[in-house]
DNA sequence: CGGATGGCGC
C-alpha cells in the first residue's frame, strides 16, 4: 500500500491516494507511520502547510506517533512557505517529543535561516552539526554554498568549494549548478564558465537546471544570442519537459523588443501542455501587458484566477506598469493601494514601476511625492528619480537626491551618476559638478 | 516515507 501511496502522491494524486488508503483500511491493512509521513511530505507541498498539520493531526488521532521523518516533512514544508518562526517551533516541538533530528533535519533548518537572510544562524546550526558529531551529507556543503551564494558571500562559497574539493568532496552536478548559478547572480561569469567545462569534465552531464542558468547566465551578459543557441540544444536534447526555460527565453526576447518571437515561445508554453503555474501565467501576462492589450491581459488574469491561479507580486507589478505604459495611472494607484490593504505591500518593484512611468511622462512632482511617501526605496527609486528629474532638466534636484542616495549607502548605475554630473556641467553648474563628482569620490573612499 | 539546484516584475 505505501509504495502505491507514495507513487500517487509524486504525481499529485492526493485523492486517489487517499482512496486507496482507505481501500487499504477495508482490507484490513492499517496505514502506518510512513503512508502518515507521505502524506504529510504531499499535503506540504502541494497543498499548504496546514493540509500537512491536519494529517499530522489524523495520524495522532489514530494513534501513530509521528518520527524524525514526520517532523523534517514539516519543517521543509514550513520552508517552503517561508513561515521561520513555525519551522522553529517545528524543531524545539521535535526535541520535546525526544525525536532526535537527523542530518536532514539540520540541513533543513540550515537552509531555511539561509532562505531568510540570516546566514549567521545558518552558520550556527552548521557548527552544531560538527559539535554533535552529526555525519554530515554532501547535502550539508551544498546547501552551504547555495546559501552562501544567495547571501551575498559568494567568495566564501567559493573558497568553500575550493577546500572541499581538497579534502576529498567529490563534487556532484548540484553543486555545479548551485554555483554556476550563484557566481552569475554575482556578476562573475567568467568564474561560472569555468565551473561549466569543469562539471563536463568531471564526467557529469548537465541537467534541464544546468543548462537554463547557464542560458540565463549568457541573456545577463547580453549574449542573447549564444543564450539562444544553449536553448536549442537543450531542446534538441528534449530537456525542456517544463515551462522553466521558455520563460527565460520569452521574457529576454519581450526585454529585448522581439515581440514576434516571444509570442511563438510563449505560444510554445501554451501548447505544449504544461502546467500554466503563476510563473509561466506572469510570463504571458507581461506580454499582454508590454503591448499595452490591458484589456486581453484583464480577461486573462479573471479567467486564470477563476481556474484556481492565485496571482503573486510579479503579477501586480506587472500589471502596474502596464497600466501606466496606457496611461492609467488613476487606476495604478488604486492598485497600488489596494495592494497594500491585500499584503502585497513592500512590492517595491510595483511603486517603482509607478514612478517609473510617473516620470516618464513628465509628471515629476506627482512622483516625487509618491517617492518620498514610500516606506522602502531601493536603488532602482533612486535611479528612477535620478533619470527623471535629469530628464526634465531638473539637475540641481537630481543631484542632491543623487548624494542622500550615496549618503545611505546605496550605490546606482555609474551611468546614472554620469547624467547628473554632465547634466550639471551643460547648465553651466561647473562648482556644483565638480562638488558631487568628489562627494562621489569620497563615498567611494568610505565605502570600500 | 523526507531533505539541496533552474523560470516571471522596475
Amino acid at each position: 500500500m505505501n509504495v502505491c501511496v507514495a507513487s500517487l502522491c509524486k504525481a499529485k494524486q492526493l485523492e486517489k491516494a487517499e482512496i486507496v488508503i482507505v481501500d487499504g483500511i477495508r482490507i484490513g491493512l492499517q496505514p502506518d507511520v510512513v503512508t502518515y509521513n507521505t502524506l504529510i511530505a504531499a499535503y506540504c507541498r502541494f497543498v499548504g502547510i496546514d493540509a500537512g498539520y491536519s494529517i499530522l493531526h489524523r495520524m495522532k488521532d489514530a494513534g501513530i506517533n509521528p518520527d524524525v521523518i514526520t517532523y523534517n516533512a514539516l519543517i521543509a514544508g514550513a520552508t517552503r512557505y517561508s513561515l521561520l518562526s513555525k519551522c522553529l517551533d517545528l524543531f524545539d516541538e521535535m526535541l520535546e517529543m525526544r525525536i532526535l533530528p537527523d542530518i536532514w533535519s539540520y540541513n533543513t533548518l540550515m537552509n531555511c535561516f539561509f532562505k531568510f537572510g540570516k546566514p549567521d544562524e545558518a552558520y550556527r546550526v552548521f557548527q552544531d552539526i560538527l559539535l554533535k558529531n552529526i555525519s554530515v551529507h554532501s547535502a550539508t556543503f551544498n546547501i552551504l554554498i547555495n546559501g552562501l551564494c544567495m547571501n551575498g558571500y559568494t567568495e566564501n562559497a567559493l573558497m568553500l568549494f575550493r577546500s572541499l574539493k581538497c579534502h576529498g568532496f567529490i563534487p556532484q552536478l548540484v553543486t555545479y549548478n548551485i554555483l554556476i548559478h550563484g557566481l552569475c547572480k554575482s556578476g562573475r561569469g567568467n568564474v561560472a564558465r569555468e565551473f561549466l567545462n569543469e562539471l563536463v569534465e568531471l564526467g557529469h552531464i548537465p541537467n534541464a537546471i544546468t543548462y537554463t542558468t547557464v542560458m540565463k547566465c549568457c541573456f545577463r551578459y547580453r549574449q542573447f544570442e549564444e543564450g539562444l543557441k544553449i536553448f536549442a540544444e537543450m531542446r534538441n536534447k528534449g530537456y525542456t519537459y517544463d515551462a522553466f526555460a521558455y520563460c527565460t527565453v520569452a521574457s529576454m526576447l519581450l526585454k529585448t523588443g522581439r515581440i514576434t518571437e516571444a509570442n511563438e515561445y510563449l505560444g510554445y508554453i501554451i501548447t505544449s501542455g504544461f502546467t500554466i503555474d503563476i510563473v509561466s501565467f506572469n510570463t504571458i501576462f507581461n506580454l499582454y501587458c508590454k503591448e499595452g492589450q490591458l484589456d486581453n491581459a484583464y480577461t486573462l488574469l479573471y479567467e486564470a484566477e477563476n481556474g484556481g491561479l492565485e496571482s503573486d507580486k510579479y503579477t501586480h507589478a506587472i500589471l502596474i506598469d502596464g497600466l501606466c505604459r496606457t496611461g492609467n495611472f488613476q487606476e495604478a494607484q488604486q492598485q497600488l493601494n489596494r495592494m497594500s490593504v491585500t499584503g502585497f505591500d513592500s512590492n517595491l518593484v510595483a511603486w517603482n514601476s509607478f514612478i517609473n512611468g510617473l516620470c516618464k511622462t513628465g509628471q515629476l512632482d506627482y512622483a516625487t511625492h509618491i517617492f518620498e511617501s514610500m516606506d522602502t526605496r531601493d536603488s532602482v527609486s533612486y535611479s528612477t528619480m535620478v533619470r527623471g528629474l535629469c530628464q526634465a532638466r531638473r539637475f540641481r534636484a537630481a543631484s542632491k537626491l543623487l548624494l542622500s542616495c550615496i549618503r545611505g549607502g546605496m550605490n546606482i548605475l555609474k551611468s546614472d551618476k554620469r547624467i547628473v554630473i554632465d547634466g550639471l556641467r551643460s547648465c553651466g553648474l561647473t562648482h556644483e559638478a565638480r562638488k558631487v563628482q568628489s562627494k562621489i569620490q569620497m563615498a567611494k573612499l568610505l565605502h570600500y
